[in-house]
DNA sequence: AACTATTTATAAGA
DNA sequence: TTCTTATAAATAGTT
């Protein structure tokens, strides 16, 4: 995206991948929380880290199992 | 975001609303699967629109239940 | 459905 | 790992 343009496949580099998973994850979850608010859409959303650390979102019609 | 700076904030014309949504769900669909090859993350996404319309994405260990 | 001016996201660097 | 910044990408308003 910036400094350089990037090719869209797996980063080698374990920390950079883990890097590039923690900048772009919450970019992710800006995006859907906007689309939720702007155009009344329901979203639930899920994302596993390659090291299993669990992230989610729900819309307030999705009650996500994972939910204490 | 572009020729002027909006406000997070529902949209209340409907057509606005609908162009919004699609362009949006689309910019969203695709930083999802981005963020999914570049850090190996397992990633479910799912999205209703207001009008009930559903789209949905999941990585590959994501079965999503509504998938054929 | 396309365009484009501008904002936002982010890759690389510090 | 938090901050900066140059640049790519997304997108609001327009046609």
């Amino acid at each position: 995206m910036t400094r350089r343009k990037i090719e869209i496949k797996r980063i080698d580099n374990k920390t950079a991948r883990q890097v590039t998973f923690s900048k772009r994850t919450k970019g992710l979850f800006k995006k859907a929380t906007e689309l939720s608010t702007l155009c009344d859409a329901e979203i639930a959303l899920i994302v596993f880290s390659a090291t299993g650390r669990l992230f989610e979102y729900g819309s307030s019609r999705f009650l996500l199992l994972s939910h204490p």
